[in-house]
Formats: structure tokens, sequence, C-alpha cells
DNA sequence: TTAAATAAAGATAATTTTGTCCGAAATAGA
DNA sequence: TCTATTTCGGACAAAATTATCTTTATTTAA
């Protein structure tokens, strides 16, 4: 579905987000041990997010990664897999042609269009902050287990 | 969404689905030259399908690849998925969680619960018949030029 | 029985994705 | 200013996926 990039800058984002909320900024280091993930491939991935403003970094000590509080609510899952995978997911065809529409669809066209449909959906209308929260009082894990 | 391997699997099908109901058995260089396929690749995805009987190959001259005719209506695009890249688009975790359910969810896990039951939906209710059919009357293509 | 046509099988290669390593740049604090 | 800490950037490496090539096995038909 996603890529292993993309899995990660999920995760990464939504526990850099959940940092934010309560007021911490946090290293890479931190994040990469956080949400079970190989260090230096992670930092290419939130350098990517950092450079569309998706999150912020800082360098130095006491530097690292933090949203700002007032964005979290306003980032979508959509703006984060579009930043990596691209929008192939739910705007590309299902078997992989370049042109493929409803004038001029490939087999599975219509079959796909509600998928598409709720995944884009889905997408567009979930906020990290929302991810966040689910986090934060403990409905949903980063990890797989405790450490 | 689905791998290269896929796409061709399914377009593969497919294609000898819509010759298998008018008869014709079809070899694998009209198959690649079809769908537009890599020949050799091609082959070791319908040796995949072909064991596991969703379609029938015979060597020799005159050989190639067909379905039963009774078959094409009872073999489901999941069929062909799950051989080929298994269940993991729509029982797999978005974040690559191996244990990920209602009790211990990831994140995204209960947004991604529509998306996912909708494309197992869609995959186990579309026959190759269907499928086939669409390509005969010409509503869809398997191509995206002409040749 | 032979030749031609075809799929099967295995080795190899190319490409993409994923992952690592190391030095450079920046920054905070002593 | 110096040092330690951190992100940034590029080169490199490993693994997975996609693709090719060559040989073998099977089958048909002359």
């Amino acid at each position: 579905m996603f890529s292993k990039a993309c899995e990660y800058g999920i995760k990464a984002s939504i526990y850099i987000a959940l940092q934010s909320i309560q007021g911490e900024r946090v290293s890479l280091k931190k994040i990469a041990k956080e949400i079970n993930s190989p260090e230096a491939f992670t930092a290419k991935i939130l350098l990517q997010l950092a450079k569309i403003d998706i999150i912020k970094s800082s360098k130095g000590p006491s530097g690292g990664f933090e949203i700002p509080k007032d964005k979290i609510d306003t980032i979508m899952l959509a703006d984060i897999v579009f930043a990596i995978d691209g929008n192939s997911i739910y705007e590309g065809c299902a078997l992989g042609f370049n042109t493929c529409n409803a004038t001029k669809p490939c087999p599975i066209h219509d079959k796909f269009v509600n998928v598409r449909e709720e995944l884009k959906r889905m997408l567009q209308n979930t906020s990290l902050y929302e991810l966040a929260t689910g986090l934060e009082v403990g409905l949903t894990f980063l990890k797989q287990r405790k450490s």
C-alpha cells in the first residue's frame, strides 16, 4: 500500500506531533527508537517533510524536530503521503496505465472508483492531531512491543 | 497498490479469459504483446498462476494458456491478487505492523477499516468473466495505444 | 523419427527501494 | 572561542523487485 519510507514518515510525523502537543522537541535518535525505524533512513524522510514545511527542524544541541502547535490539526495524512509517495495510490491506475479514466478505462477502473475515493477521502480528512491524540490517550500504538 | 508482477498477472488473466471465452488458446508471445509486458517476466507470473490451477498451460506447437470456460466466472480478482501479492493489501496493516487489530490498533487502523473492506469486497466480488466481457464489447482496454 | 514450436527452469542482470556511513554545517552552552 | 550535539548532504551498500538470456523439456505434426 504505502512504501516503507511513507510508513516511517507517517509514524514519525504522528510521534513528532504528539511530542509537539506536549511542548517537546524530539531528536532523530529518539524518533527512530520510538517508531523502531532505521535512523539514517528516517533522517532522509524527515528532511523531505521539513523541506516542504510539514515539520520543522533545528540543528545543534537541543535541536530536533517539531510541528508548530497551530499546524498540527491542519496537516492531513494526505499531505504526508503525497510528500513521500505522491498521489499515485489514489489517483493512479491500478493496472499502471498512464491514461486511464472514465472515458478510456482499464478493465478494473470502474471497480476501483469506490476504493480510490474512500482512500482519498480518508487521507484528506484525517489530521495529525487526531492521530496523535489517539496515541496520547493510549488507544493506539506506534511500536509492536514494549522495550 | 499492486506490484508490477500483479498488474501483469491481472492483465494476462483477463486476456486469457477473453480468448478462452472465444474458444482460443493463446501463446505467451501473444499475451505479452497484447498486454505490453516483458515476455520472460510474464512467463514466470503465468507459471505461478498455472501451478495453482487458475490458468491451464500446455507445451508444444499450438500450446499456450487457457482457462476452462466453466471456471472463468468463478475466478475472482482476489484469487489472482492473492496468488501473486498475497493478502497484505487488504489484510495487512497500513503501517506495516505484524499484529495490528481492533484490540491493539496502530494509529490509522480504524481509519483504514473502510478502505480495506471496500477493497476486499471488490476483489472478492469481481470475476474474470465480468472483466473479460467488458473488454470484449470494447468498453475497456488492455493497452495504452493501438498498434 | 525428426523438426519446429512452445512452456519450464535456472542463471544472470538491471533497476528501484531500502538502508548505512561519514564528513560538513549549524547551534547551544561552557 | 571551543566542544559537544545535532541535522544535512552525499556517497555508498544491501536487498528486493523487475527484467533478460539461455538451456531444457514437452508436444505436435510432417
